[in-house]
DNA sequence: CTGAAAGCGCTTACAG
DNA sequence: CTGAAAGCGCTTACAG
């Protein structure tokens, strides 16, 4: 037992009186080691209180034993659901997350890559598609799996388990539409280095473009995930000559601002303008109106996620994308006119 | 490079002209490297994309790099802003932070901390004060370092970032009772293995026993923090021939199901009953009737609890429980009566 | 079923 | 300011 006095597999091995490598196959493939072996050791490790050390084993073995996520934000609940059922798929299969966020910002998420690959991530959750040349290059030069969720691509390199944004906001569109709106305004979330948030727009923009005789984007204002600058966006919006009679919003948490704002204002949601989220969080079904919104499979997702990645680390072949798909959740906030 | 390519710390001084004693020189204290051999280790670091081993950091040096935190759940927003300011308080000192929940059972989390504890966490964030025995002689045992955030107790041993939910209930039901109401029901979470919802149960018992000659505890119900419980809380009480004239919820996710049952029954709030909550989440300032809570201050709680978490790592002599205090928030569903 | 030994990637006195 | 070398605790072919 040396200086620090925790006891080493060398000690239980020189206990047990067996070598290391009979106490390490113990510890490790226990069936193949003699009955009456393992119980000598067994009986050592309990005398001395012996665990074994990360270190030594991270750097023999090659076994992932942690990966890491990286979210842009814990704030608010929008990842909060998805990264507990990743989680708690990781722990069944005695893998330790590791957790940390970016700020929406590509070169926080770089370090934060790099911060979680030197503190032993043997794979990633990544939130989204779109990072600069640097970090793709950095994700394939260490050649580490990773699963890229929130988002999905078609007939495109690399693992999904997520969604398709456009087509969700497009759907969701088709149907303020056919609801009779034609002056149609969006506060979405900040595009720039955000696919989802620029997914959205997209999707909205389609859907116009297939009405382009009769329907208008009024107006498109980005702004960040916050019910204040949505609120903020809406006074934007309601003070124009030329007022939409729908707000889309690219989440519920924006659209939760608007809602608010609308109430101190005195403008009546859906009479006055209707109101639209996406995400489906808690709030949704809580606010007044209750909201019309895209729901997303947040618990399955980051389930499926883990499960990929899991195969991915294990260079199993069945490793496939997963697309899941959106509901769309009609409530109060969106009326029909005209 | 070897078999793996993932290049090392010996590739990169092949890189660069110098031993790896150098190069971890310059990666651990890089004022003691000359500046010009500085730039060349820098080059080849990036050129190789380099990132430090764990295992041999760990094998090599005592150094904590990852603490650990286990809290009830991920899912809703009730310890996201905490925990998100936790980790980037740690990030800032460069320790990552490993994360797992528990989901409010004592066992599972005796089995994070030893799993925690196994991935290399030199320190832990636990939520709350009680836990059994067991779990506490093995924190004892292993001598780790932890700070017990949400929950606030005088005079104990160990050390607390956290407020205490007693006193902030009885502030909040002391309110209650100033403002005429004399008929108070509680939908509370499960206190069993859960102080800080006991906590909050005791000291709304304690407001009411000051004033026993004219209010009384109509009913208590402990459900999960979830919003349909505490709607079903909510059905159940106001089927009661004695209904109450206020009902306090033990958070917000309740006081929302509530708020949203009781305008699917016609009852309005705070007119025929009025609500409050805890927490003061997003979700409490956008329902309608706006909810009257109790404000936690999430963010600055989890950093010091990071903080507080990195001296204890440290030895530092300084470190110190912090008590947090709260905010009444007094918003539209709670209405003087009588 | 078991052991001797090499090696995983890093840090750190110790010398210079 | 820099390098040679020992050593951290474990796993794993390879022999036997």
């Amino acid at each position: 037992m040396k200086k620090r006095g925790i006891p080493t597999l060398e000690d239980v091995a020189l206990s047990s009186n067996v070598s290391t490598a009979t106490v390490s196959r113990y510890l490790n493939n226990p069936e193949k080691v003699a009955k009456s072996t393992r119980s000598q050791i067994q009986k050592a490790i309990q005398k001395l209180g012996y665990t074994p050390n990360l270190g030594g084993r991270m750097l023999a073995s090659n076994k992932v034993r942690m990966v890491g996520a990286i979210i842009p934000t814990m704030a608010n609940a929008m990842f909060s659901n998805g990264i507990q059922a990743f989680q708690e798929e990781l722990s069944r299969n005695d893998i330790t997350l590791l957790i940390s966020s970016s700020g929406y910002d590509p070169k926080q998420e770089l370090q934060q890559m790099q911060s979680l690959l030197a503190s032993g991530a043997g794979g990633l959750l990544l939130i989204g598609n779109e990072r600069p040349k640097k970090t793709l290059k950095f994700l394939n030069q260490r050649n580490l799996p990773y699963v890229v969720t929130w988002a999905y691509k078609d007939g495109v390199e690399g693992f999904y388990a997520g969604f398709n944004n456009r087509q969700a906001a497009f759907d969701l569109a088709k149907i303020v539409i056919e609801y009779g709106h034609t002056k149609i305004a969006m506060i979405a979330g900040i595009s720039e280095n955000n696919d989802r948030a620029g997914g959205r727009i997209e999707g909205v923009k389609d859907a116009i473009a297939e009405h382009s005789d009769s329907v208008r984007l009024v107006d498109l204002i980005e702004t960040k995930y916050r019910m204040e600058t949505g609120g903020n966006a809406f006074d934007a919006l309601m003070s124009r000559v030329d007022k939409p009679s729908v707000i889309m919003c690219g989440n519920d948490v924006l659209a939760a601002g608007v809602i608010m704002r609308a109430r101190q204002r005195g403008i009546r949601v859906p009479e006055d303008v209707s109101v639209t989220g996406f995400d489906d969080l808690n709030i949704a079904s809580a606010l007044t109106p209750s909201l019309t919104t895209v729901r997303v499979p947040h618990f399955a997702m980051g389930r499926a996620a883990a499960k990929l990645l899991l195969k991915l680390i294990r260079k199993d072949d069945t490793a496939k994308s997963i697309e899941f798909s959106t509901e769309i959740i009609l409530r109060d906030s969106l009326r029909r006119i005209g």
